[in-house]
DNA sequence: CACTTGACCTGTCCGC
DNA sequence: TGCGGACAGGTCAAGT
């Protein structure tokens, strides 16, 4: 599930109640969800404080004043969801958070919490298909941390210009753009849903190699990148199935889709028929008039 | 090196 | 109603 706008979103959300709360216990049934060592995680995660949230590509980093740092990916089907006084949901509150108690039968990880003067709140990592991860690392490693390290530039950021998106995507020349988009070491953040949205946006069929696509259309794809990101994460991200932000709600970018999961259905800029393929091996939703195949 | 496939898991949906 | 297979937002590793 989660892609860029949504670890975002989940990344603001516990910002808004994690700085300054005490990790007082951790409970997990399942060892690969949380693979650190007891002798690790007394010595570094209880007792200590959150000092802040990073996201970087899919990845949540939550800052400890251990200088250890939980890093945490939710790949497919993870939910990060906080559950504390403050946040007062009453009685018609649109958050999805209180039907249902957690932890259930998805929780991996459930993190105890207090605040200054001692009130309990709890973080729940739910992960259905439990390829998601939770870990504790020394702060100063992350940068060397494989993954970390060859992460590709954050679309977003204002020093990723077209220029840095175009000498990141030219070292995969003959491969499938659909598949550049999708390597997190060319850029960072970018999943199914939003590949083949962007690709929608700026008419490129996503099984186009990237040598065979002319300079100002990789220009114009780059914008559509960053303007669907950005409109996904004003939209609190794409709910699919399981995705919920820190609070518990739902994301509703999915209804502004252009393409993604609307097969059968008209596209919007022409009319024709949205059909789904399969490119490096993903579901690929593509209006076959607007996104042709150049020789 | 580029590309494909299988693995990691659970749950849901669809056809028989 | 049951069963088998395909499929699902993500990444790795291993094979061709």
């Amino acid at each position: 599930m989660p892609e860029l706008p949504e670890v975002e979103t989940v990344v603001r959300g516990l910002d808004k109640y994690l700085p300054g709360k005490k990790i007082v216990s951790v409970d997990f049934d399942w060892p690969k969800s949380f693979p650190n060592s007891q002798q690790y995680i007394d010595n570094y995660l209880l007792g200590a404080s959150v000092v802040g949230l990073r996201r970087r590509g899919k990845a949540i980093i939550i800052d400890l004043d251990t200088e250890y740092s939980l890093v945490i990916h939710l790949k497919m089907t993870g939910q990060l969801v906080y559950r504390g006084a403050e946040q007062r949901f009453g009685a018609g509150h649109p958050s999805q958070s209180l039907q249902g108690a957690l932890p259930d039968k998805s929780t991996r990880v459930t993190f105890k919490l207090v605040d200054s003067s001692g009130k309990a709140s709890k973080l729940f990592f739910n992960d259905q298909r439990k390829f998601g991860w939770a870990r504790l690392l020394p702060t100063i490693e992350l940068p060397s941390i494989n993954f970390l390290k060859k992460m590709g530039p954050e679309p977003l950021a204002e020093t990723t210009t077209a220029d840095v998106f175009m000498s990141s995507v030219v070292r995969r020349k003959n491969s499938k753009i659909k598949a550049v988009l999708l390597d997190q070491t060319v850029i960072a953040g970018i999943g199914n849903i939003y590949a083949d949205e962007s690709l929608w946006l700026a008419k490129i069929h996503p099984e186009q190699p990237v040598n065979k696509i002319s300079n100002s259309k990789m220009n114009k794809l780059f914008t559509q990148i960053k303007d669907v990101l950005e409109l996904s994460i004003n939209s609190g991200g794409s709910t699919d199935k399981n995705y919920v932000d820190a609070d518990g709600n739902k994301g509703s970018f999915l209804t502004f889709a252009n393409v993604f999961r609307r097969q059968g259905q008209a596209c919007k800029r022409c009319g024709e028929t949205i059909v789904k393929l399969r490119v490096a091996g993903r579901g690929t939703h593509i209006c076959p008039k607007c996104q042709r195949l150049l020789k």
